[in-house]
RNA sequence: GGACGGGUGGGUGAGUGGCUAAAACCAGCAGACUGUAAAUCUGCCGCUCCUUGCGGGCUACGGAGGUUCGAAUCCUCCCCCGUCCA
């Protein structure tokens, strides 16, 4: 059995504390899973994230498509040897760029025609090329092309679109049943049903009937408030059988991480700690640092004086706002690897203060500090 | 000494009578970013006043004067810079 999903305690709140074997390692959940789109983490090495302590990373589907192309990645013996990557992977499907790629692609029952962003050429994504474009990947986990939605989406489209995402992966679990291999690859379905409890119920149950070994909640943190997401996730995570993982995508703020975790939910992913960096953005214990901002100017202290990274550990303020503003590459190496070693950090807190039962306490002293976000 | 070309807001640089407080880019200041078309995007960026409005006043396109209802734009003189000729 290469797969293996243990839930070693849960907590009152619903959290669970568990582990998750995979033929590249053992993952320890709640989890973060930083994005790796194109087959690389931004800015980071390979040696960098194994430092971090990652244990599995996200990439897309229809970006390693598109460019180079899985059949090379098949060729060069899959993308954990492809891209050096010993850790796990967790392939999108690209349903994501359902929702991102909106004025490129167009969806049928079918499936999507994707207008390429690289080079305008059109191509023709359906459940099953995307299974099989994930097999060739040689993901550890694999996910359902499904159809992300925008926020606010009225009922009907709702209902449409998970409905939609059902059937796909009813096609999915087909082509993987017959053409994949279990003990190699996993596959997880997508709950959808954007804002409306009922349909996130119904999608969740009925997906369930087709028995996955884990379970993503999709289609949220797209623009709805923090409280309906997490209204959402749990309306769907009531219907998850609780002996297999599940994902929640997508998300999200550093503080929302704890709710996240008490809703349920075993994995996330995001690219906010990513992104932001290279966009000058820090998290840091205190709130968001501006790193370009005039009065760090000439700030001896580190980004965070709390944090023990190694950035932290070995670099000013002042250097990396000098760093981001003269726009050096090692400003945006630096800044990714601070942001997430923040994040890491804030997930191993989370399994450690679960092991000692005080999981809610840490999660509202994390609200407390990063009250420094968008409400 | 002569012939051309040129001097525009912190920088580069458009503009050759009104739509110009003056394009664009850079720099500067602030913000956004949630399964990555993102090292991206947005706003502000002469001074000042308030009833903060597609508001009022002042100052501004090398300097001084002039033409005109109106000038960064036209004319005169002057000062600088570049290239070429003697």
């Amino acid at each position: 059995m290469s797969f293996q999903f243990e839930v070693l305690k849960t907590d009152p709140s619903g959290a669970r504390l568990g582990r998750l074997t995979t033929p590249h390692g053992v993952i320890e959940t709640p989890a973060f899973l930083p994005v790796g789109t194109a087959g690389t983490v931004k800015g980071l090495s390979q040696q960098a994230l194994e430092e971090l302590g990652v244990q599995i990373l996200l990439a897309n589907t229809y970006h390693l498509y598109l460019r180079p192309g899985h059949e090379l990645i098949r060729e060069m013996g899959g993308l954990h040897r492809f891209m050096s990557w010993r850790g796990a992977i967790l392939t999108d499907s690209g349903g994501f760029q359902v929702f991102s790629l909106a004025d490129l692609r167009k969806v049928t029952d079918d499936g999507v025609v994707f207008r390429s962003h690289l080079d305008g050429s059109e191509h023709f994504l359906t459940p099953e090329k995307a299974v099989e474009v994930q097999m060739a990947l040689g993901s550890d986990i694999m996910m359902v092309l499904d159809e992300c939605i925008e926020y606010p989406a009225g009922h009907e489209r709702a209902h449409a679109a998970a409905h939609r995402t059902l059937d796909w992966a009813r096609r999915s679990r087909e082509h993987y049943a017959t053409h994949g291999d279990a003990g190699r690859q996993m596959l997880f379905g997508i709950v959808q049903g954007g804002t409306h409890a009922d349909l996130r119920r119904e999608n969740a149950e009925q997906l369930v009937e087709l028995d996955f070994p884990g379970y993503a909640v999709g289609g949220l943190a797209v623009g709805e408030p923090h409280a309906l997401t997490c209204e959402m996730a749990a309306e769907a995570a009531a219907q998850l059988p609780a002996d297999r993982p599940r994902y929640l995508m997508g998300v999200g703020y550093p503080e929302d991480l704890a709710d996240y975790v008490r809703l349920g939910m075993d994995m996330m992913d995001c690219v906010l700690p990513t992104r932001n960096a290279r966009n000058g953005c820090l998290f840091t214990s205190q709130g968001r640092v501006h790193i370009k901002n005039a009065q760090y100017a000439n700030d001896p202290r580190p980004v965070d004086e709390g944090c023990r990274c190694p950035v932290c550990r070995r670099y000013s303020r002042a250097y990396l706002r000098h760093l981001f503003l003269s726009n050096e590459i090692l400003g945006a190496v630096l800044n990714t690897h601070h942001n997430l070693y923040f994040y890491l950090d804030i997930m191993r807190r989370i399994r450690e203060s679960m092991i000692f039962g005080d999981l809610a306490g840490f999660s509202t002293e994390l609200q407390a500090r990063l009250e420094t976000g968008p409400s």
